[in-house]
DNA sequence: TATAGATATTACATAAATGAATTAAATTAC
DNA sequence: GTAATTTAATTCATTTATGTAATATCTATA
């Protein structure tokens, strides 16, 4: 897992057997789920001892950082990329924590609304410095520079994906 | 999921909460995570009518860029990332369709070699022009030199990751 | 206001992935 | 040469994720 060289490698073997095959684009595949796996594995390891994995980390750090404090199932579904039965069932897991809190919207009677309990706020309090510990050792290895233009770059692949 | 921007939003509104939270590395594991979802729908999208999904073809690709075509399990386990019960699952599948087949070792009886059948072989034959129109496509609005400077950038990243 | 159509959420069934434990074969140490 | 250790692959139980369909509520328009 440490080296990406023995799948460059297979790219270029597969090149030889069939030339269309792009070297870059898929080079550049690979490297993003060989580094989402990582980033996925390393966070998940950090969160265990606050018993969270990462899809619940990230729900709950999407109403730490929303103004109002609340979203619905379906904006928590849509900014976090979880599909909706998948929401229901990590939100349900949360409540049972009493980490989060579902009331009814008042003007649409369809929606629930979900936002941070004051245990659920406590715990992202104490996670808080591991989180940034981690997310600082995990981009380590780029300077100031090197993240911005990596952010630019993403940006624009994933203008591509999107459109 | 179209705009990375309410996310951004959500990562300063944080930091308005608590400072300390980095901003670039946020955003940085965001866009990967976000950028392997897309990725990954993608591929299982134009996987479907050939009766795969985007693991299963990963696999299948491993076999087909490896000199000698074939590989134990562990080895497939290792360059594909995913654990090795999984592989065992995988394997299964594709062995049941009839695009691998197992053969034992012969100097190491513990170990089962991998290698595509000339079924499998004529799959990826067929399946292969579709591959690369997606990852032209995937790619399509970063050119020459963004991906050069991209996947130096990523590289850096990992080497971060690994150690 | 009645009703057709759209949206939000949930429930249920199914599929995929993981972790821990098992079996079998090879390697090492004695 | 035998016992202990390591490694490879699998099985089983559990967790996690997805797709489909059902239910309830809202919106728009005739």
């Amino acid at each position: 897992m440490n080296s990406f060289l023995p799948t460059e490698q297979r790219i270029d073997h597969t090149r030889e057997r069939y030339p269309p095959f792009p070297r870059e684009p898929a080079v550049l595949v690979r490297l993003i789920k060989h580094l989402h796996k990582l980033v996925h594995d390393d966070a998940n390891a950090t969160l265990r001892p606050y018993g969270l994995n990462h899809p619940e980390y990230n729900l709950l750090m999407m109403l730490y950082g929303t103004p109002g404090g609340a979203l619905s199932a379906s904006e928590l579904a849509e900014s976090s990329g979880e599909k909706s039965a998948n929401i229901t069932r990590l939100t349900n897991g949360l409540c049972d924590k009493g980490l989060i809190a579902r009331t009814a919207d008042e003007d649409d009677r369809r929606k629930v609304m979900l936002a941070l309990t004051p245990a659920g706020e406590a715990l992202i309090g104490a996670l808080l410095p591991d989180v940034c510990a981690l997310l600082d050792r995990q981009m380590r290895t780029l300077d100031a520079g090197d993240q911005r233009q990596l952010e630019g770059l993403l940006k624009k692949m994933l203008s591509g994906l999107t459109a």
